[in-house]
DNA sequence: AAAAATCTGTTGCATTTGCAACAAAGGAGA
DNA sequence: TCTCCTTTGTTGCAAATGCAACAGATTTTT
């Protein structure tokens, strides 16, 4: 994906637009699979925007517990001016799902009014509001999951978010191993294949290929 | 508070802000203490902005199980635009906490170009968008209470936020009573009960008239 | 292809949490 | 003030979840 058709500058020309990352002091880098991003140790006001590939943000507490706090795929957005950081007790990190490209600009530049008089600066800060709201909403579906009592509810809640964003024809894709769901969901690894295989068998779900998929009998 | 005081018209002067609350359209409403401020099942692009008092976003689900998604203090936004609408299984809804006055205006209205080339709209716009990054991080915050893994984690999470969002010198307030923390923690109420009196017992906690108070022996 | 590493699936047991019930305390309204 | 209603605090028991260990499958590396 060429860094100028990113969402951030929608609407805007190619021309404008390579004069706004020069304005915006954009600077877009390729990460490998696994490879670190940024993490949140110092205090940094550097917005990222996933321009191609998927990433995690991943909190590891003082005992050493790993929670996937966040996942980010193409157009997600990440920086301290969105997240709380944690206590000092936990750090959290960016990491790379797959390879991919990030673009970054600080917080400072976009919301400063742009010297030059700038006239797509405004079409931009239009864009981010709408780049938040979506974050907004996977925030808010993240809280809807990790709010169910039960670990059988928040799989079931976890599976139907991720079958309701699939786009329609499209196969639902549950982008972890079990083992990272389970770190997902903030449940013991070994409690949550029980309730997989619980309802696996009880015609709930099925499993192939590791791909999750729940069975409808039901409209609910 | 002043309806053009509020924080999306800030850096706008009084004459420019009614010209704009024409604009976009906006209107103020008051509501008593425990009321329903809106309700999420018709689809629309509202969005408020809580100007004075403080409400609380509840879901209950199909088995009437109540949980405190989020609080709205003074200058929380909510609005479809924001909150994923949960599934049809559940429903949501806007509920004064205390007595408050909200401001309403439609997302369509802010986020279109403004006819009248009103010269402030760009500036409505950042403002918002710092309402929204405000919001993310408290969602955010959110997130890391509920994704620890024991109820004693969850307990101290939220007191500890609590403590550093509380301004240097004033005291923390805890804005729910304990029946109500359990919701907002997703815990059973008395299972919430034996772990507050375990740690008032260790001299983790202290509770005065119904007020919570975490005692740091360590900074940590 | 072989070896190493990681992930899946399962189980017995310990611990935590949920549930129901109840007494006492606190708060709201007559 | 008295009454009614909600909240707090506690407990025994049931159910869910966490933990540890292990065998087999799958993936990655050599």
């Amino acid at each position: 994906m060429l860094p100028e058709q990113n969402i951030l500058f929608n609407g805007i020309d190619s021309i404008d637009c390579q004069r706004m990352m020069q304005c915006f002091n954009t600077e877009v880098k390729k990460y490998r699979s696994g490879s670190c991003i940024t993490d949140y140790s110092r205090n940094s006001d550097k917005i990222g925007i996933i321009l191609s590939g998927s990433a995690d943000m991943i909190r590891y507490d003082i005992n050493g517990i790993r929670t996937i706090v966040e996942t980010l795929g193409e157009q997600g957005i990440f920086g301290e001016f969105f997240t709380f950081a944690g206590s000092h007790r936990s750090s959290i990190q960016i990491v790379a799902a797959s390879d991919c490209e990030v673009m970054f600009f600080r917080r400072s530049e976009i919301l400063k009014r742009c010297e030059k008089a700038c006239q797509c600066h405004s079409m931009a800060v239009e864009n981010l509001l709408m780049l938040m709201s979506e974050k907004a909403i996977a925030l808010s579906e993240r809280i809807e999951i990790l709010s169910q009592r039960s670990i059988e509810d928040k799989l079931i809640s976890f599976l139907q978010i991720t079958e309701d964003n699939t786009p329609e024809g499209k196969i639902p894709q549950i982008p972890f191993s079990t083992t990272a769901l389970s770190d997902y969901l903030c449940v013991n690894r070994s409690a949550l294949q029980r309730e997989i295989s619980k309802l696996k068998k009880n015609g709930v779900l099925t499993v192939t290929k590791r791909k999750f998929r729940l069975v409808r009998n039901n409209e609910n």
